[in-house]
DNA sequence: TGATATT
């Protein structure tokens, strides 16, 4: 009960509208309502809200404000929102349960969204965040901004305000004198805008640029201006002109590239050979299941030693379980994603502790959604030194009695 | 013409 009260202060002391206007919602639904203090916090929340800015949520995601700021955009200015948070270059395969489950371990979530196309339901590689703290923000950009998932390095930064302005502030530049780098690209765009990011393609085997690049405005209008002034130009020293248009949209594929990259992308609902030997076990799971044999000791199997995590399909929340031992006292989940997500889908991880000291008694546990990738992870990371300990590293076993 | 940046 003490709890939900500090909770709720805490909601209540973000002074935003959007943050009440979440908070009231969440209140006036589920078992919050029967609690005899939530009127009295609603009444409160309403009245703060009449006479503040409009709050327009009615759907499930986060929601926004209108901007009543009579000059909406400082360059350099501090963003607005201090809990909703973009998460960019995630691994494709990443579900929105496993982007919830990485940034949880920071601190308490608000709400989650992973944004996916909405005709083939494909990641799209970006989400959102929202935290119910301001600070558990800060630390999730400190902490996971530039941890390595998979081949991708996540950017984490705080979100805009969403709005049309913002959108399509893509740019295609090509032309670029070879030479030219990322900088100077920032440097000739910057007269026109804020920049949001910036690139140069290089030749993936030489590593020299390719000319082209692209710049990415915060507002579309910026990206206009730049337009006018830059297409066609020669930038300072150059001998040709550089061509500035706005960039292609990559969800606006035709229907027969997506069709090709669904079926050639090995994912969750197409799996690719790399799976096969996962589905195999699923596959020999339910047989044995459906026979009532005794659940399969998977021993047997391409030499694999020891296995518990037995993954059925329909039954939610299984996965690959990792045992993970000799951890320092001090070792929390981060530290734990940061090891194991390069290997793949990685959708759970806990740090074992203390009750009454909340210190690591020595282990932990990770998930990870794939056999094979589980695999790879336990054979890299056994042995693996981190800090002055050594890292013991296998499939968690079903032992209930110690040996 | 990207390491799919605004739900």
């Amino acid at each position: 009960m003490e709890q939900k009260r500090l909770y709720f202060r805490r909601q209540l002391q973000t002074n935003m509208a959007v943050r009440l206007c979440d908070v009231a919602s969440l209140l006036r639904s589920g078992s919050w309502a029967s609690e005899p203090w939530t009127g009295q916090v609603i009444a409160a929340m309403e009245t703060q809200l009449s006479n503040g800015p409009t709050c327009n949520n009615t759907s499930n995601g986060p929601s926004t404000i209108t901007n009543n700021c009579s000059s909406p955009v400082e360059s350099g200015s501090i963003e607005d929102s201090k809990t909703n948070l973009i998460v960019n270059y995630l691994p494709q395969n990443m579900t929105q349960e496993e982007l919830k489950s990485l940034f949880g371990s920071i601190g308490e979530i608000e709400s989650c969204k992973l944004v996916r196309d909405k005709i083939t339901g494909q990641s799209l590689g970006y989400g959102f965040v929202n935290y119910v703290d301001p600070k558990d923000a800060e630390k999730a950009i400190n902490t996971l901004n530039g941890l390595r998932l998979q081949t991708k390095t996540i950017k984490v930064s705080y979100a805009r305000p969403s709005s049309a302005s913002i959108r399509d502030a893509n740019l295609y530049v090509s032309g670029l004198p070879k030479t030219m780098t990322q900088k100077e690209l920032e440097q000739l765009f910057s007269q026109y805008g804020r920049i949001i990011t910036s690139r140069i393609l290089v030749d993936q085997v030489t590593g020299v640029s390719r000319g082209v690049g692209f710049i990415r405005f915060d507002r579309r209008v910026e990206a206009e201006e730049a337009i006018k002034g830059l297409n066609c130009q020669k930038p300072p020293g150059a001998t040709e002109p550089i061509t500035v248009k706005f960039a292609n949209n990559p969800s606006q594929k035709t229907s027969q590239a997506l069709l090709s990259q669904l079926y050639q992308s090995p994912n969750r609902r197409y799996p690719g050979p790399l799976a096969q030997q996962a589905q195999r076990f699923r596959l020999d799971n339910l047989l044995n299941m459906a026979y009532g044999v005794k659940r399969f000791s998977p021993m047997a199997i391409d030499g694999v030693t020891s296995l518990a995590g037995i993954n059925i399909p329909g039954h939610a929340g299984t996965g690959w379980c990792i045992f993970v031992y000799n951890l320092a006292p001090d070792a929390d989940e981060s530290i734990l994603w940061q090891m194991f997500g390069p290997f793949g889908a990685v959708t759970n991880v806990k740090v074992i502790r203390d009750f009454n000291t909340n210190k690591c008694k020595g282990f932990g546990f990770v998930t990870m959604t794939n056999y094979d990738e589980a695999a790879v992870a336990i054979a890299s990371l056994n042995g693996y030194r981190l800090g002055d300990r050594v890292l013991q590293v296998s499939f968690k076993t079903n032992k209930t009695h110690k040996a």
